[in-house]
DNA sequence: AATAAGATGAAGGAGGGG
DNA sequence: CCCCTCCTTCATCTTATT
């Protein structure tokens, strides 16, 4: 199960993965056994009951599900819990679930193997945090969220869409959106779908049938067809070989869920180029927004496989744009559970109470590497304290501005900051603290944090070796940072065998090998400092002593491709961002060496 | 010397209007 | 098609402080 720690209980004293006691109302980290673990104090309730608790669901929620669904099914309390959890927290720019979860059910989105035996088998796996139910979730009633969203919904698959469309496009619109910019989202998305070559196979909307609307949907429909001419022109050219066309563009999907979310229909299969098919799999990773042309340059090296553009504010409640290019399945993905909350003020509960009115944020942008001044946050503070409430309309539109450049939370009356280092070890998937200790500096840590992978995300995509790998792998972390893949993979129950980590900074490979040692692998962990001398002749070394890598991951420095970079955005020559290079330096010899052994 | 704080835009996308 | 506005972005460099 995957937020079963490996310690045994016995040494679990002094050291704990469990977040802090002012942590409940958060979601749940990663937890170590606790002995003697009960439900709730005084309570009566079955291990059936306690396991849905465990995994992070309010009290209410799971007893409504288990009315709903009897105490015997399983896998329909859990389906209604996600449902609960997913039109609970539903507002704009925030993935969702449609109401009509049976369609989405028999695509088997969740693994079986999450409900092995670790968890029913074992109950002392689980954590006392959870316990205490989220105080968001709790005063809502679904029902009303249901009946509200069930009428647009099926105005929508009246028109012709499907139910996950539709229940995408209300994420997307938010509820407040009316049918129309519902279904012109829709069509929107289908288009971008088109224009990736990767089309839905659901069929085209009727628009007649939309009958008496107004003349702005035609309208826009005319605007959409024109662009979806100019998409189509737009990929021919991208289609022929590009010499010397650095600029020619890399669609980018829209919205930027790659081959699909969890739980919701997914595109399940893909064409590779024969050249990139295995052994062995690879993973890369880069900023999405990077200058023209990089992608396309990027993509060329990588034996031309597509990038999988994902924004991981579908995934945990900030934003992160990155593209991932491999050759990995992407059939039978399951999500890494529990499922994080994807609003703010469900994952830091305690902002709402300060958060003004007129702050519409639901979501935090991308995290970074640096952090507001005290000065900053001061002067927001004074600017509010000099006026009315609410402030005049150039107050906010300051105040907002800032908020959204720094990623600033409401912390108190007219008080803004910045996130702590732990609050973003949350966000990103890492177990608190996970940076925190051996002598790291609060800066080290914004630093190393910021250049880190999104882990919810990257799971997601590894999910899938689960099953092809029942052993565990061997793994190639090239740029290891602090170890998010490594992280992702134990997380979903993956066992490392063998880790052979590339990372050039002593503090990130500091707190990996703490992690290594706190998780306690029963694998080899390898750490090198330079890609640059990874050469030929220790590879083969390696892969002699290993048996060959089953994945090499890497997402190489993006320090040259960031917009954040005002002063060195060179693009992929850049003095650290062409260090891609040696990414696929790598691969490419591992790949020649694994094929001359096997 | 190490750490923290403060100052420093532009690229490029999205979307609207004409 | 252009032009405009709005928004976001795995950061770097210099100076101040400890």
């Amino acid at each position: 199960m995957v937020w079963v720690s490996d310690k045994d209980d016995s040494d679990n004293d002094n050291f704990s993965w469990d977040t802090d006691e002012d942590d409940k109302d958060r979601f749940p980290g990663p937890s170590a056994g606790i002995p003697g673990f009960a439900c709730e104090a005084g309570s009566s309730q079955s291990s059936f009951f306690c396991n849905f608790i465990a995994m992070g669901f309010s009290k209410d929620m799971v007893e409504k599900a288990i009315k709903q669904n009897g105490e015997g099914n399983q896998e329909a309390v859990l389906e209604t819990l996600l449902t609960y959890s997913a039109i609970g927290s539903s507002t704009p720019e925030h993935e969702d679930v449609p109401n009509d979860f049976s369609a989405a059910s028999d695509e088997d989105s969740v693994d079986d193997d999450l409900w092995s035996s670790d968890y029913s088998s074992d109950e002392c796996n689980l954590s006392i945090l959870v316990t205490v139910s989220d105080p968001v979730l709790e005063g809502l009633d679904f029902t009303e969220f249901a009946t509200e969203k069930d009428k647009k919904l099926s105005t929508l698959v009246d028109m012709g869409f499907s139910p996950e469309e539709a229940a995408a496009a209300i994420d997307r619109c938010g509820l407040d959106a009316s049918v129309l910019e519902l279904a012109d989202s829709i069509q929107a998305a289908q288009m971008a779908e088109e224009a990736d070559g990767t089309g839905w196979s659901y069929p085209k909307v009727q628009y007649e049938a939309v009958g008496g609307s107004c003349n702005s949907f035609t309208r826009k429909k005319r605007r959409l067809l024109e662009e979806k001419r100019k998409l189509k022109r737009r990929k021919e050219y991208v289609k022929k070989p590009a010499l010397g066309m650095d600029d020619a563009p890399m669609p980018i999907s829209k919205p930027m869920i790659g081959f699909g979310l969890p739980y919701q229909k997914c595109i399940t299969s893909r064409s590779l180029p024969e050249a990139a098919i295995g052994p062995p799999y690879f993973y890369y990773e880069n900023v999405a927004l990077a200058p023209k042309g990089v992608w396309d340059t990027i993509s060329r090296f990588l034996y031309d496989i597509e990038p999988e553009f994902v924004d991981s504010k579908y995934f945990c409640a900030a934003a992160r744009k990155r593209a991932y290019i491999h050759n990995l399945p992407i059939e039978n993905r399951f999500p890494l559970l529990p499922i994080p909350p994807k609003m703010i003020h469900d994952v830091f509960p305690m902002t709402k109470d300060w958060w003004p009115k007129w702050d519409h944020r639901t979501q935090l942008n991308c995290l970074q590497t640096c952090i507001a001044s005290a000065k900053l946050t001061e002067r927001i503070r004074m600017a509010l304290k000099s006026c009315g409430d609410p402030p005049p309309e150039r107050v906010q539109q300051y105040v907002l501005g800032e908020c959204r450049k720094w990623n600033l939370v409401w912390v108190g009356h007219h008080k803004v900051a910045p996130l702590e280092p732990d609050e973003i070890e949350m966000l990103l998937g890492f177990p608190k603290n996970h940076t925190r200790g051996g002598g790291i500096s609060r800066t080290e840590r914004y630093r190393s944090l910021g250049n880190s992978f999104q882990v919810n995300t990257v799971a997601y995509h590894f999910s899938v070796l689960k099953k092809v790998f029942p052993n565990g792998i061997n793994l190639l972390s090239l740029f290891s940072g602090i170890g998010g893949a490594e992280v992702a993979l134990h997380n979903l129950g993956i066992r490392l065998r063998t880790v052979v980590s590339v990372e050039k900074s002593e503090i990130n490979r500091n707190i990996l090998r703490s992690w290594w040692e706190q998780t306690n692998q029963s694998g080899n962990l390898i750490e090198l400092d330079d890609v640059q001398k990874l050469n030929g002749d220790k590879l083969e070394q390696l892969i002699q002593r290993f048996g060959g890598f089953d994945l090499v991951v890497g997402g190489s420095p993006c320090n040259n491709l960031t917009g954040s970079n005002r002063h060195t955005r060179d693009g992929l020559e850049g003095e650290h961002s062409s260090l891609f290079y040696d990414y696929f330096r790598i691969l490419d010899l591992v790949k020649c060496i694994m094929a001359k052994n096997l």
